[in-house]
DNA sequence: CACTAGAATGAGACATGGTCTCATCGAAGC
DNA sequence: GCTTCGATGAGACCATGTCTCATTCTAGTG
């Protein structure tokens, strides 16, 4: 709590914070541990597993998948699903938040309104559940790609419409493989 | 809003009814797309590709998996984001609609009434996104399931809140297990 | 400081869900 | 009846994730 604030502000800092956060919950802190946090810190916006599992390669695929967990637990990560019905991991801003994803380039945006309330209400008088929580993910083309391919947009049009959230995830691993 | 479980007049005419579907958009009719076609509706309200695999036994898996797409693009089907992340395919309800599930039996309502365009709307004009579509999903404990367990209510309230979106697949293996 | 319980790890087998290939079949237009 | 080409099935393959179990290592205790 009153923490070995050891370093300045870099890096470090961040991992410490998260490191607190498992000690307070009765977690351990080992050197793999650190190593998938660093690992998960170096990403950009958004990853998969499969990034983490790259990016701390000294740590076992089990124990990647095992920590990533544990940061879903502890808020510290939450969950993007993507357009083609993939999961992706980002670091969760605080409180209740939603995505904004585009559907080009994979851009995401939190935003934190969130008009589901009203309906929630309603559906419970309508349907006599006790409701706990929902998911809202919005999705679209952000500007920059909007306006990259405009005028292929009309041709495009048929087939964003055509792609629904099922997308194969082939589909995506082939994009993603592409673009590196 | 809630419309609740569709009832089939009679198996045959569904069927025909898709059938037609697919002649109009240019797909052949075939025997093994009957027999899926059958396996779907002989289904309970939602489930997994695996269970039309078994239902449709003379057809082989990847026929199985290719047909389940095709019917997703024409919104034949719909899928269902599970609590524990996993999906679920059921057939659609005509039109936008959005799905209200319960966390402990797993029953499904739609729910028409989407209050997001108006969350959409300011979206756009705050981020500049050209906005396409949503996906929403409500979870939370049928009457049946409160009230089973209403005393146990408190003791289970911690792991419900834990059991995030991001429970594991595995955890969902071995219900579905239990279960049969 | 040494000791210890038990949490965490890593290797690798395993399960699941899904796609791809390719030779073959068969629906439907002529 | 022929022909074309979309659909099929078997099975290999892939990605994602979990499980097991022997071993290691953290952190609390004396």
């Amino acid at each position: 709590m009153v923490s070995s604030k050891r370093t300045a502000p870099d890096a470090m800092s961040d991992i410490d914070l998260i490191v607190e956060r498992l000690e307070m919950r009765g977690h351990r802190v080992t050197e793999s541990r650190r190593r998938v946090l660093a690992g998960v810190l170096a990403q950009p916006a958004h990853f998969t597993i499969d990034d983490v599992v790259h990016a701390a390669r000294q740590v076992g695929r089990a124990t990647v998948f095992r920590t990533v967990k544990l940061l879903l637990d502890l808020n510290i990560l939450c969950r993007i699903l993507l357009d083609d019905g993939t999961l992706h991991y980002r670091l969760s801003t605080r409180g209740h938040h939603h995505h904004l994803v585009c559907r080009d380039c994979g851009r995401v945006e939190d935003f934190t309104r969130c008009d589901v309330p009203a309906l929630v209400r309603q559906l419970a008088r309508a349907t006599d559940y006790e409701i706990e929580g929902h998911w809202l993910e919005v999705y679209g083309r952000c500007r920059a790609c909007a306006r990259r391919d405009g005028r292929a947009r009309s041709g495009r049009a048929k087939n964003a419409a055509r792609r629904s959230i099922g997308a194969t995830a082939g589909a995506q691993r082939r994009r993603r493989t592409q673009a590196r």
